[in-house]
DNA sequence: CTTGACCTTGGAGCGTAGTCCAGTGTTTAG
DNA sequence: CTAAACACTGGACTACGCTCCAAGGTCAAG
């Protein structure tokens, strides 16, 4: 699949992509003239990254899970550690939202907003 | 407060909350010699600011919030309103995680990877 | 009065994540 | 053969969120 055709069934742009590869985020080899050519499972693994990313992964932590994956023995013991270990960041961020969301729900039907800074009652002079 | 403690009290530094200030994350009123001069719940919104933002919301966003919260007419109903609408978007990025971890758990016990691009098994000559 | 801690501003610089060219080559359709 | 559609590279530019000066003002202690 070259760059034109994964860029419409992912949503992203060519730019976009090509970027991806110089960070290490997609991987493909070329034609002979040149042209990128992608596996046919870039397109998951793209919509995979998309959906990292939006959790507040950054690109360098994508690609580097994305390489662990490649690299490690493809025992299918490693990879359930490398998915547990990513289930257990997602578990952490998951709580933290709670977290916010329990601060939030508590101040529902209070007449206590979360008091942004400055009130303007007694001057400087 | 002035800056210097309200920075230890957040743990933020005090080029942060200048930044901040510039954004309209924060806002402090000054002292006659120009010194910047904090109310104390500005160490609460500061660590409020600090969570959202993990999350994911941006400084904008976020300051957008703080100002929904001052310029709302400051009945119960009116902030409850926004608190209910800011549980939803918190809501909508939990089932984005639950989705994430669910698509990892599916594969916890699988040999199958999340499949990054690019193998090399049939050259482009 | 000086020293040192603290404050001010303005501006430069940085990492992340793109986005948008310009200039050029390749492939495909008419 | 030519034009359009697609591809390539390199580099400039952007927005966000800081971070780090430099040059200077303020204030309390010694």
């Amino acid at each position: 699949m070259r760059i034109g055709e994964l860029a419409a069934r992912t949503g992203t742009s060519r730019d976009t992509i090509r970027f991806y590869e110089r960070v290490g985020l997609v991987e493909g080899r070329r034609l002979s003239n040149g042209y990128r050519d992608f596996a046919p499972e870039t397109v998951e693994w793209l919509a995979y990254v998309r959906t990292a990313q939006t959790l507040g992964f950054t690109l360098a932590e994508i690609a580097r899970h994305g390489e662990e994956l490649r690299e490690a023995p493809d025992s299918a013991d490693a990879l359930s550690a490398l998915f547990e270990q990513k289930i257990q960041i997602v578990d952490a961020r998951m709580a933290e939202l709670a977290t916010l969301r329990a601060e939030l729900t508590d101040r529902v039907g209070t007449g206590c907003p979360l008091r942004a800074a400055g009130r303007r009652d007694a001057p400087a002079s």
